[in-house]
DNA sequence: AGTGCGACCCGAACGC
DNA sequence: TGCGTTCGGGTCGCAC
C-alpha cells in the first residue's frame, strides 16, 4: 500500500478532476451522489496512508480508500476503453484517467469532511504501524496477554499492528521465531520485543523492494514489487526452510493461509 | 465480551 | 481448448 501511495502521488497531484464516473455503486459507502459531484472541480493535494487504507487529500474532503484483496489503480488515457473491472473512473482535465480497478469487488470508498474522519470506522480503529517508533513491547504484551487467540489471527487484527496483511504476518512470525498457533496468553515479553524487531525491519525492507507481487498479473500502476524474493516461509509449502532445511508446513488458522517452519518457530 | 465462521465477489488453479 | 470444485493479498457482521 505504502509503494501504491508513493507511486500514485507522483502522477495525480494538482490536476482538475472533470469527472467522476461509478459503474459500481456498492464500492462507495458514503453518499452516491455527494461522491459523484463533490470531487468535480477539485484537485488531489496530497496522498496519505493509514494502515492498509489510502486517504486522498482533496478540497475540505479526505477521500478514504481500501483496496482489500485485488483493488488497483491505473491511470489511462480518458480515450482509451473502460476494461473489465474497472468500476470508478476519475477524469481528469488534462485527459488522463485514475481508474480504481477491483476483480472482486471488496474494495471501499469513503468520501468524509476532513473533520470527520474519524467516522470512518476502518481508518479510526488502526492500530501502531510496524514503521512507528512508537511500537513498543510493551504496548504489544498488553495487547496479547489476555487474547486466547493464535498469534497469526493477532498479528492480522489491524486494531493491535495496523498494516500487515497474510504474507507478512507469516514472514513476521518466523523471523521472530514464533509458531503461528501459540496463543496470545502464552506470549512473552521477549517475544513481543522480536516482533517489534521483526515487524519493523521486514515492512522497512519490503517498502524498499516496492512491495511483494504473487499473482503474476499487472499491479496497481503496473509497478511489480520485489520483495517476494525476500520471502522465507510464504507460499513456500512443501520446499525447504531457507534456515534449517526443514520443510515448510502449510496450516489454515483462524481460516486464513499459515505458512511456517515447525523447528524454527517455536 | 470474546471468539468462530460465513458472507461479500470473481477468476485462476486444481482435480478428475 | 472440458467441467465442477476449491481457494484467496481482507474485513465485517452475526451467532454462540
Amino acid at each position: 500500500m505504502e509503494t501504491v501511495r508513493q507511486t500514485l502521488r507522483k502522477r495525480i497531484l494538482r490536476k482538475k478532476i472533470k469527472n467522476v464516473n461509478v459503474l459500481y455503486d456498492r464500492i462507495v459507502e458514503s453518499d452516491l451522489e455527494e461522491f459523484k459531484k463533490n470531487l468535480i472541480g477539485l484537485e488531489f493535494t496530497d496522498i496519505l496512508r493509514k494502515g492498509k487504507w489510502l486517504i486522498f487529500e482533496i478540497g475540505d474532503y479526505y477521500l478514504c480508500s481500501h483496496l482489500r484483496m485485488e483493488g488497483k489503480y491505473f491511470i489511462k488515457d480518458d480515450t482509451e476503453e473502460i476494461a473489465k473491472h474497472e468500476h470508478i473512473i476519475f477524469t481528469f482535465e488534462d485527459g488522463t484517467d485514475l481508474r480504481y480497478h477491483d476483480t472482486r469487488k471488496f474494495g471501499r470508498m469513503n468520501l468524509v469532511l476532513k473533520d470527520k474522519l474519524d467516522t470512518v470506522e476502518g481508518v479510526r480503529k488502526q492500530g501502531i504501524e510496524p514503521i512507528d517508533p512508537s511500537l513498543s513491547k510493551e504496548y504489544l504484551y498488553e495487547n496479547f496477554k489476555s487474547r486466547k487467540l493464535p498469534m497469526k489471527t493477532l498479528l492480522l487484527d489491524q486494531t493491535i499492528i495496523s498494516g500487515l496483511g497474510n504474507i507478512y504476518a507469516d514472514e513476521v512470525l518466523f523471523a521472530a521465531g514464533i509458531n503461528p498457533v501459540k496463543l496470545g496468553t502464552e506470549i512473552s515479553m521477549d517475544e513481543c520485543d522480536r516482533i517489534v524487531e521483526s515487524s519493523n525491519s521486514i515492512i522497512k525492507e519490503a517498502i524498499k523492494c516496492g512491495g511483494t507481487t504473487i499473482r503474476s498479473y499487472t499491479s496497481s500502476l503496473g509497478v511489480t514489487g520485489r520483495f517476494q524474493q525476500n520471502l522465507m516461509v510464504h507460499k513456500r509449502e512443501n520446499e525447504e526452510c531457507k534456515v534449517c532445511g526443514t520443510i515448510i508446513k502449510r496450516i489454515v488458522v483462524g481460516g486464513r493461509s499459515t505458512y511456517y517452519c515447525e523447528k524454527c518457530q517455536k
